[in-house]
DNA sequence: CTTTGGATCGTCT
DNA sequence: GACGATCCAAAGG
């Protein structure tokens, strides 16, 4: 399912479901990322020690840290050894929708929680959201049951609850956009971008955040 | 509504 | 030493 191309893998993820901490959202928005043969990928330029979740085995989480205050969280495809991975953009909130206002709130200038349709709006959102941050980088979002050692590759095993994946109701085929990605400087022009068409959750220009409808 | 600039720091050159 | 797979708020139309 997830070991093969990220091109084929991220519109397969529209429709499932990711939680953590008593939070979860439906994806509805996905970036692929190919790895040493994609110039806007982390991985082009070959294996560092930033990147080495995306060589690990499909299902692990890769979490990074960028503009020096946000996390962004990747589902890495397989086959091991090769870089691939598919940057989660947006879900449509469906658990937890309290600690997720609780969580986007407090890192606001105003203190104030953004609309419920802006909570996992945009990559970051997402992280804040759920409470994602780099302490989970290689954690197995495959793995059952939720309570396991990890992550395993930064900080060493630990024992607690961590994010996980979950099958949910697929996107027909027709009901998948495409285009390109979002916020590079290279390969700007690749359609690997794919989101729900229509979602009101989306971020960037297919959302409806201009068209702001109730 | 759109445009613009500031925040803030790990990572790689 | 430069630059992000970003977000937000202030300013401008």
């Amino acid at each position: 399912m997830l070991d093969g191309d990220p091109l084929d893998v991220a519109p397969a993820l529209l429709g499932m479901v990711l939680v953590h901490g008593g939070r979860a959202g439906r994806i509805v928005e996905v970036e692929a990322y190919r790895g040493e043969e994609d110039p806007a990928s982390h991985a082009f330029r070959g294996r560092t020690p930033r990147n080495a979740t995306m060589f690990g085995r499909a299902g692990l989480l890769y979490v990074y840290f960028t503009y020096g205050m946000h996390f962004c969280a990747n589902v890495v495809c397989g086959p091991e050894g090769r870089a691939g991975a598919v940057l989660v953009r947006a879900l449509e909130p469906i658990a937890g929708l309290e600690a997720m206002r609780a969580a986007r709130a407090g890192r606001r200038r105003d203190g104030r929680a953004p609309a419920d349709r802006d909570l996992c709006r945009g990559p970051a959102n997402l992280t804040g959201a759920l409470g994602i941050d780099r302490s989970y980088d290689g954690w197995d979002l495959l793995a059952r049951p939720s309570l396991r050692t990890g992550p395993s590759l930064r900080t060493g095993p630990s024992l607690r609850t961590g994010p996980s994946l979950r099958t949910g109701q697929p996107l027909r085929s027709g009901a998948v956009a495409r285009g390109p990605r979002i916020g590079i400087t290279k390969a700007v022009e690749a359609p690997w971008r794919f989101w729900a068409e229509g979602s009101p959750y989306v971020s960037g220009a297919a959302g409806f955040r201009s068209a702001s409808r109730g």
